[in-house]
DNA sequence: CAGCCGAGTTCAATCACCGAACTCATGTCA
DNA sequence: TGACATGAGTTCGGTGATTGAACTCGGCTG
């Protein structure tokens, strides 16, 4: 990946970033929390051209992040799901998040402990219980409607649990 | 950046891989954490093309993660420091760092709470006090002597605190 | 059986990245 | 003062990645 692996590197930074860091890689792995689990449901909404959407699914699938997994649902398809080293990487994607949040523009959405419905703090833990919630029970909270129409961003309206699948 | 800016991602996400997606602009804010300050030694540590890497300083200094100033022993020269939006990037260093260091192989520095020595834990606070350190007061401490031979890596097997320059 | 849909593959044009060589201002030493 | 070294870039030809549009193919659907 990446042209060139950052050989020489030797830092497990730059080895997460063999892994995630090509343009495209984040938004899909941010799209699989929100529960996009479908080859045209995330080309719809990244706007990715469909060539390099292969590439990463399979780079991801390739390094443990997603398994493709048979659609029960539709003989001859499947879906892409999230691996426990892919839940790992929530700590990243809510780190940009916050720091985007801070000083891009105030987000879309909130993300709440699902089990008492507090705002998650920067660290990602949850103030009023102090504990620092996996994926599965943090909750999606949009705030602002996004200008997008897919199918995908119309799903993404409603509050629901990271990982759990979008139904498209 | 990256040739077409994830145009109508408006996910705050999106916006900070506009700033920090690209390859090797990462490496480059950790090496800053590390305490880089000048071209040349950005150049030999992290062996990226020479002009590669002044459209990298120049778009970080665009977007507010470093400032160019003089540097103060060498009239016409000058160096890149942190900004405060650069210091807010430590979560999203340590959250990379992190899960390289789970999945991948197992970091070559342990990171401390300045003040009491202890190891920050994967949150990033420190299990002692129960704070979260400012990177000024975290400590990197090598485990592992690197491979590298430029007077960053030498540098860098001394213990030292974070965006404190290193003597090279 | 004709057409649709999801999930890719193929392809030419464009863009970014690479490494090596070149520039140019300052600093150092004889 | 002249010769050379060093830091910080810039320039450039070649290679590899990204893009958007068009094409393929297998499983439904009517």
């Amino acid at each position: 990946m990446l042209g060139k692996d950052y050989d020489g590197q030797d830092c497990s930074l730059a080895r997460t970033l063999e892994t995630v860091g090509e343009r495209w890689t984040m938004l899909i792995v941010r799209d699989a929390f929100f529960g996009v689990r479908r080859f045209n449901d995330f080309q719809a909404h990244l706007d990715i051209p469909r060539a390099v959407l292969t590439e990463r699914l399979n780079g991801l699938v390739d390094d443990g992040i997603l398994i493709r997994v048979p659609d029960p649902d539709h003989a001859g398809r499947h879906v892409y799901e999230m691996t426990e080293a892919g839940r790992d990487l929530w700590p990243v994607v809510h780190a940009l998040l916050v720091w985007g949040r801070r000083h891009r523009h105030s987000g879309s959405r909130v993300y709440l402990h699902a089990a008492c419905e507090t705002e998650l703090d920067d660290g990602g833990a949850c103030p009023a219980c102090g504990l620092t919630p996996e994926p599965e029970d943090v909750l999606s909270a949009p705030i602002v409607k996004s200008r997008r129409e897919d199918a995908v961003a119309v799903a993404l309206r409603a509050r629901h649990r990271l990982l759990e699948p979008l139904a498209t």
